[in-house]
DNA sequence: TAAACTAGACCAACCGGTCGGTTTTAAAGA
DNA sequence: TCTTTAAAACCGACCGGTTGGTCTAGTTTA
C-alpha cells in the first residue's frame, strides 16, 4: 500500500509533474484528477455520498471507471479526498482570512454570518452547508469522515476563539466574556439556523435567529463609558 | 385511489378493526403495520431514508415484502408515515408538552434543552435529532417529507413563542423582548448544537454552546427592580 | 521502453417493486 | 353452533435496473 493521506493512488507522481509545469496548466493526469474532485463533490454536495452515484460523477467529470479507479482506490477516498478540497477552501474564504486580522471580532463574526444569509447562492439555500450535511450522513458510520470533519469544526472554533480573545485584548470585547461561550453559540446557531432554512424556506425565521444571535453578541462588549 | 393521508393503502379497515379492540391489543394487521413503521423509523434513522434497506426493515420487522406492499404503496408513503408517527410524539413529550402551562418559559425552555444534553440516549449523540437528519437529506429532494417538517419547525415555533408570550404576560419575560427572535435563537442553537455534537463529540462545545443561550435567555428577564 | 494514464466491457450484489397464490379472519346464513 | 364466503392479510419467488468495483487491453508521455 503506497497510499498517502489524500487516499489516493497516484498523487506522487502527480506532484512531481504539477511541480514541473511552473506555468499553471495542469498536466493530463492531474487535470482529470481535478475534474474527478469537482465532479465528485458536486455529486455529493447534491445526494449526499452514499446516493452519489460513480456514473454521475464520471459523467460530469468526462472520465471512465478506469480513469477514476487509477486514481483513487475506491469511492470512500474520492469522496473524501472531494470533501478535504472543497470544504477547507471554503472555510478559509469565509470565515478564517475575515478573521485572521480583525480587530473588531463582534462585529466581523456577525459580517460572515450575515453574508451567508444575504448573498448565499441559491445551493446554499437548497442544500445546506457541506459541512453540516456531511456531519449528519457520515459520523455516525465513518470515522475518517468523522475525525475530518471534527477537525474542521475544532479549526473553526479556534479561528473564533482567537479572533474573540484579540478582541478581548484591544478593548473591542468585554474583559469578562466568556470567549469559548460566544463562539460555541457562533457555531451552533449558524448552523442551526442553515439547515433549518433548507426545510423551512422561512427567512424571517433565519433573520430573526440571526438577529437574536446579534444581540446577544452585542452584550458582550464593553460597557461604554 | 382510497390513500388516506397517511399513505398507506389498508387503513380505514385497520381503523375499523382497531376500534373494536377496546382491551388495547392491536389487530393482526395493525401489529404488522406498527412493526412495519418502528423497523422502518429505526433503520432510516441510522441510514438515512434513502440507503434505508427495505430488507432490513423487513427482517426487523420480522414480515415479508407482499405483507409490506399491502400496507404502504411504496418506500416513500412508508417513510413518511414512520417520521409523522415518531417525530411528532417525539416533540410532544420533549417540548409541547411542558410548554403548554408553563408560567415561566424562560426556565422551561433552557430545561427541556438541558434535557436533551443531560439526559440524551447514545442514539441522540450518534445519530443526531431525526427532524435534522430527514430536514438535510430530504428537503431539497422531497416536496411531502419538506412539508411535513416545515410544518413540525412551524409547531415547534409557535409552541415557543405562544409559552413566551404567556411570559410576557405574567411577567417572567421582559415587556421589551422580542419573543419571535428568542424562539429562532432556541430553535436554530439547538439543532445546530445536536448536529455539530455528532461529528465532534465534544461535549464542552455543547455545553458552552448551551451556556450561552442560556446567558441569552438571561437577558430577556424583567430588570429586577 | 517503462510508467502513467485512459478506455469500457464485465461482474456479483443489492435495490425497490410486482404478482400470483395461500392463509387468516370475521361476518353472514342456515 | 356450524358452515360458507369474501375480503383482508400475508407470503416469497421473481423482475429489470443500478450499484461499486475489477480486469484486460490500448494509448500517451517522458
Amino acid at each position: 500500500m503506497s497510499q498517502n493521506l489524500n487516499g489516493d493512488r497516484a498523487h506522487s507522481a502527480a506532484l512531481k509533474k504539477s511541480a514541473k509545469e511552473a506555468d499553471g496548466r495542469l498536466a493530463r493526469g492531474d487535470k482529470t484528477r481535478a475534474a474527478l474532485l469537482d465532479a465528485a463533490f458536486d455529486e455529493i454536495y447534491e445526494h449526499g455520498f452514499q446516493s452519489a452515484s460513480l456514473a454521475n460523477i464520471l459523467r460530469a467529470a468526462d472520465c471512465t471507471k478506469g480513469s477514476l479507479y487509477h486514481h483513487f482506490p475506491d469511492k470512500h477516498a474520492l469522496g473524501l479526498a472531494a470533501a478535504r478540497a472543497n470544504i477547507g477552501d471554503h472555510f478559509q474564504r469565509m470565515w478564517f482570512t475575515p478573521l485572521a486580522t480583525t480587530e473588531d471580532p463582534l462585529t466581523d463574526i456577525a459580517n460572515c454570518i450575515q453574508q451567508y444569509i444575504d448573498n448565499g447562492d441559491e445551493r446554499l439555500f437548497r442544500l445546506g452547508c457541506p459541512l453540516q450535511n456531511l456531519s449528519q450522513e457520515m459520523s455516525p458510520i465513518d470515522e475518517e469522515f468523522r475525525l475530518f470533519l471534527a477537525e474542521t469544526f475544532a479549526n473553526w472554533r479556534s479561528a473564533l476563539t482567537s479572533a474573540l480573545s484579540r478582541g478581548v485584548d484591544n478593548g473591542t470585547v468585554c474583559q469578562t466574556a466568556n470567549i469559548n461561550q460566544i463562539a460555541a453559540l457562533v457555531i451552533a446557531s449558524h448552523q442551526g439556523n442553515i439547515g433549518t432554512l433548507k426545510a423551512t424556506r422561512d427567512f424571517s425565521l433565519a433573520h430573526d435567529a440571526m438577529a437574536a444571535l446579534f444581540s446577544y453578541l452585542n452584550t458582550q462588549r464593553p460597557a461604554s463609558t
